[in-house]
DNA sequence: ACAGTTTCCCGTAAATGC
DNA sequence: TGCATTTACGGGAAACTG
C-alpha cells in the first residue's frame, strides 16, 4: 500500500553517507476515510537482516518516529518526510559477514517503514522496505556506490536480492550503453551518440564487429582496473562525468565535445581536414582529463597530430576550458606564439564555436594592469617531439571509420558537429 | 600547582572551534610522594560563570574525567590529555547576557580543572583554570578570535578577567607593533623590519612624526572597517599572513617581499632605479593580495609605475608566485611578449633571487606535448593605461623616505635586499 | 532586510583497520 | 606492508536567527 520514495544524495538516491541528513518521502497508495488522527510511521534500518549478514551496521541517529501529514500538491495522499542521520554503530564483528569479498559499496542495506492504525475496530499494519541502498562513509565512495545502484537496477526486478552483489549477473552490451547513456543525460544534459558509445563499447570489449550481443561482467565494469591503468573503466567514466558537470557543461551541451574518441579514430578523423583543424577529447590516460589534438602538415604534405597535455579539473578552475582553447599558444624556438587551432573538427571556426562561452575576464581595477593566464606549449623545433608514432590500425579499419563518421551533417555554422 | 597548558587550534591556542576535537594539557607541578593511586581530573566548561554572563553555553560532550598518566619526559610530573568536543547548548535565551554589543569573538570563556587526592588522610583538593578562550564555530571566524586572544594577552595580566571586552584597553603602538612583528615570525619564521612597521603604523594612525606613543584602539585594530575598505586593519593583516603562509613561505622567508610599502614610498624608491627594477607589494585594497611594480621610463626620461592586479590566493594555487615573476610577459599592441621585470628591487637580477624557487613544471607525459601558465598583460600603447595620477606626496616627505629607507645594505647579490 | 553566526557538507588529507 | 575504509576538518556556501 505504500510505495517509498527514497532518501536522496545530490541527485543520487538510494546512497546515503553517514553523518550526513538524508530524507525519505514515504507515499500512502490508499486513500484513508476521514483521517482525522494522525498516523505515525516508524522508520528501521536493516529491520530483518540477520546481524551477521551484512558486515557493518547501522542505526538512524534521530527520531525514527514522524507523523503523516497532507500533502495538497498529490492529490489527497499522505507523505511525511524523514530526517536524520544514519551513524556505524560499533560492533565487535566476531563473524564477519558472509561474503569478504565484497567492498563496501557491494554491501546492500535497507529502510523499513511501519504503520498502525485502526478503522472501525480493526487494527490495521502497514510495512513496506525501500530498495536496496548502499552506505558510503566518505563522497570517494560515491562513483561506486553509484555503480552497484545502477548495476542492480538495471539487472533485477527483484525488490531486496540483498545478496546481488554476491554473484552480480553480466549486463549485455545493449542494456549497459543505454544507461551510460542515461548517466550522461541525467547529469549533464546531453546523451551519448552512437560513435561515442561504440568508443566506449570498444574500450571495454576490444574491437568486435557488433558489441550489441556482448556480456560485460560487473567486475570488467567497476572492479578490475582497465588494462595498464590504475582505474576501472567506470571510475574512469564517472570522472570525466565530475569533469563535464563542474568544468564543461555549456561546451558538452553544445556538442562540442567530442570527447570519447580512440586516438586511431582521431587521427582518421582529423588526416585530410585544414591543417589547425582540432578536436575535443577526454584523456584515457588519466581520470578526469580533457585534452585537445590539432592536426598540421610537414614539408612534404605529411599530416603530423599535435594533443596537448591533458587539462584536470584543477587546471580548469584556474582557467575555463573555453579560454584555454582562445588563447593557448605555442611558442616554437621562442618565436612569436601562435594559437594552432583554427577549426573545431570538421570545419566550424573556433571563435564560432566557443566565442559565446569566452570568459573576458579583464576586470579593470583602477591603478592596476589586468593580467590573465595564457596557456602556452614550448617547442624546440631541432627536437621531433610530435613524431609519436602512429597507434596500430587495423587494415581495413580506417575505410570502416570513415563510413562510420563520415556522414556528420552541419546545418549551420553554429550548429553542433557531432549530431546524435 | 597547576598549570594548565591550553587547548591548541593550529598554532593557535586558547581559541576552540565547536564540533572539533582539541587537546590540553595539565600539569601537575608538585611531585606527589609515591602516587599509586590514579589521579582523576574533572574538566568543567565554565565553570563558575553565572548564566547570563555569556551569550552562549557549551559543555563538554566527551567525558570530562581523565586519569592522570606519568610522562617521562616532563620529569616527574603528570600530564593528561583531554580529547573532546564543545557543543552549544541551546538554551531559551531569555536574559541574553550582559553585552549585546559584543561579537562572539569578544566573548571570553574557561575551562576548569579539578582534581581531589587524600595523603596521609587527609582530603586536598586541586583547582585550576585557563587563561579566558574564545569559542568560534567556524574557521572564518579564526582571525577575529586570535585577534581577541592577542590582545587581551597583550594588554593584561590578570587570569579572568572576563569582561575584558567591555571596555577594552588601548595599546600603545609601541607594544602593538612588537606583537605584529611576532606575529609573522611564528607563523612564517620571519617577523616585520622597521621599514614595514611603519608602513603599518601610518596605516593604522596616520602620518605622524613617531608612532611608538600613539595608543591605538581595540575598535580601530580589529573592529572598524579602514576607511573607505570593507574590511578592518587586522582582517586585512591576517589575510596577508595566511597568503604568505599558504603561497609565499620561501619568498618571503628569503626576505624578497617588501610587503608593507605605501604606494608613495614605493615610486620613491624606484624612481631613480634601472628601468625593469620592481619590487612586491601587498595589495592594500583587497585581502590577501600580492602584486609587483616596476619602473620604466619614458622617452622623455619620466619614470612610469606599472603595477599587476593583485594576485590572491585562488591564483596563486595556479601558478606559483615565482613562476609568476618568472614567466611574466606584458603584450604592447600584439608585438612579441617581453618580461618587464629585471631586477628586483635594488638591484639584485630577477632570477638570481627567485631562481631557485622556479617550478619546472614540464611534465612529460609522451605522446602529449607540455603545457603551461602564462601569466601576461595586454596593453595597447594608443591607452595610456599606466598614466595613473601621482598619489599625493607631502612636501619633504620624499626626502625623508629617502633618508629613512635608503641605508639598504647588499652584502652579496644573495642576500636578501631588506636587512633588519 | 540584513548582518552576524551557525550549520551543512564536499573534498583532501590523515588516521585507522584489516 | 599495502589497501580499503573511515575520520578529521578546512573552507565555501547555505541556512538560520534575531
Amino acid at each position: 500500500e505504500k510505495q517509498p520514495c527514497m532518501p536522496t544524495h545530490p541527485q543520487k538516491p538510494l546512497i546515503i553517507k553517514t553523518g550526513v541528513q538524508f530524507s525519505t518521502k514515504v507515499r500512502l497508495l490508499v486513500k484513508l476515510p476521514e483521517v482525522d488522527y494522525q498516523l505515525k510511521i516508524k522508520t528501521t534500518f536493516d529491520k530483518d537482516l540477520p546481524p551477521g549478514r551484512v558486515n557493518r551496521q547501522f542505526f538512524i541517529l534521530t527520531n525514527n518516529t514522524k507523523v503523516m501529514d497532507f500533502e495538497e500538491s498529490s492529490n489527497g495522499c499522505l507523505t511525511v518526510d524523514f530526517r536524520h542521520l544514519l551513524k556505524e554503530k560499533k560492533v565487535i564483528n566476531g563473524t564477519k559477514g558472509n561474503e569478504g569479498l565484497l567492498s563496501v559499496t557491494e554491501e546492500l542495506h535497507t529502510l523499513s517503514f511501519e504503520a498502525n492504525f485502526s478503522i472501525q475496530g480493526i487494527s490495521i499494519d502497514l510495512e513496506t522496505c525501500s530498495l536496496p541502498l548502499v552506505v558510503i562513509s566518505n563522497v570517494s565512495q560515491l562513483p561506486g556506490g553509484w555503480a552497484s545502484v545502477m548495476w542492480y537496477n538495471l539487472l533485477t526486478n527483484e525488490p531486496r536480492n540483498m545478496g546481488f552483489f554476491g554473484s552480480p549477473p553480466r549486463a549485455s552490451w545493449n542494456q549497459l550503453s543505454e544507461v551510460l547513456g542515461w548517466q550522461f543525460f541525467t547529469f549533464t544534459g546531453r546523451g551519448l551518440n552512437k560513435e561515442q558509445l561504440n568508443m566506449l563499447g570498444e574500450k571495454l570489449l576490444g574491437q568486435q564487429v557488433s558489441h550489441s550481443d556482448c556480456q560485460v561482467s560487473w567486475s570488467k565494469f567497476c572492479k578490475e582496473n582497465i588494462l595498464g591503468k590504475p582505474f576501472s573503466f567506470w571510475m574512469w567514466l564517472d570522472s570525466i562525468l565530475e569533469l563535464i558537470k563542474k568544468h564543461l557543461l555549456p561546451i558538452w551541451n553544445d556538442n562540442y565535445i567530442m570527447g570519447f574518441v580512440s586516438k586511431e579514430t582521431e587521427r582518421a578523423l582529423l588526416k585530410d581536414q585544414e591543417p589547425g583543424t582540432f578536436l575535443l577529447r577526454f584523456s584515457e590516460s588519466h581520470l578526469g582529463g580533457i585534452t585537445f589534438t590539432w592536426v598540421e602538415h610537414n614539408d612534404n604534405g605529411e599530416a603530423k597530430f599535435i594533443s596537448v597535455e591533458p587539462y584536470t579539473k584543477n587546471r580548469l578552475s584556474a582557467l575555463p576550458f573555453a579560454d584555454i582553447i582562445r588563447n593557448y599558444k605555442v611558442m616554437v624556438d621562442g618565436v612569436v606564439p601562435e594559437n594552432p587551432l583554427k577549426f573545431l573538427y570538421p570545419d566550424i571556426p573556433k571563435d564560432e564555436a566557443f566565442g559565446r562561452h569566452y570568459n573576458s575576464q579583464q576586470n579593470k581595477v583602477f591603478p592596476y594592469i589586468p593580467s590573465m593566464l595564457v596557456p602556452m606549449s614550448t617547442l624546440d623545433s631541432t627536437l621531433p617531439l610530435c613524431s609519436s608514432p602512429e597507434p596500430p590500425m587495423t587494415p581495413g579499419m580506417f575505410d570502416m571509420l570513415n563510413q562510420q563518421l563520415r556522414p556528420f551533417e552541419i546545418e549551420t555554422a553554429m550548429n553542433s558537429p557531432y549530431p546524435e
